[in-house]
DNA sequence: TCTTGACCTGGAGTGCACTCCAGGTGATAT
DNA sequence: ATATCACCTGGAGTGCACTCCAGGTCAAGA
């Protein structure tokens, strides 16, 4: 599969699917005699991967490292893990920061929305505006 | 209250907290005779503001905006709420983006897991590594 | 074969959110 | 009064994750 197919597949442009091989995000893909790439199932779904963990915030530098792992083979199992544990936490706590952060906006919504309504703006005491 | 005790109180850098006023994520803290900034209460608000929505990762862009129309008063009113709610949006996806990875991250944790006990790591069909 | 369009590489450029720095002014302890 | 330390500004520098570009190679149709 060329490039271009990957890109629309994956919805990723081709510079981005370019730089995700050369910083190692992925492992290396195939190419043909001429040296064209030529991405196979398995490397579609390290593109899928990379984009997943991507959108979800998680850091380039820590995928190359899952991949570099991965490619130097079983003896690597612990620190996968290790990171696969890492990751996870790192999301946690974003999800948290998260949480609280709506919760905030939520409270300023009511409060546009009460006032919406009555046209009185209660700002609470000691809440920021 | 100077700069110092309000990075320290909310753990910001004094260069974040110059850059935050400078660009307007804060509207402009008052100053004494001499130039120096003097952060009141309701400075610190914003300060605190200001943090819990970059920690969820909202733009400086967005703040600046916000900080803007509530400056301009009450006629922005419509505005402030609609902003919020484009906020909450973002967050409500980038949240649903996290879950995401969190049950791809689980899945691969639980078969790493089993594979510590077993020694066999089964990858399951068509899945990334 | 020739042309046209897709693909290649290395390297430079971009946008964001800080972070650092130099050169200067304000405040305070001796 | 003076030395020392905190604070000021404008502007340059940094790190990250792309994104763009020039100059060249490869491949498929007329």
């Amino acid at each position: 599969m060329t490039i271009k197919e990957v890109s629309e597949i994956c919805e990723i442009s081709l510079d981005t699917l370019r730089y995700y091989e050369r910083v190692g995000m992925i492992p290396p893909v195939k190419r043909t005699a001429g040296g064209i790439r030529n991405y196979t199932q398995e490397d579609i779904r390290w593109v899928e991967l990379a984009k997943c963990m991507r959108s979800a915030g998680l850091r380039v530098e820590s995928l190359v490292e899952y991949v570099r792992l991965f490619q130097l083979g079983d003896e690597t199992f612990d620190r996968r893990l290790e990171l696969l544990r890492d990751q996870r936490r790192e999301l946690l706590e974003q999800r948290e920061r998260i949480e609280n952060t709506l919760q905030r906006l939520e409270m300023k919504i009511s409060r546009y929305e009460q006032a919406e309504k009555t046209g009185i703006l209660d700002w609470g005491k000691g809440d920021s505006k």
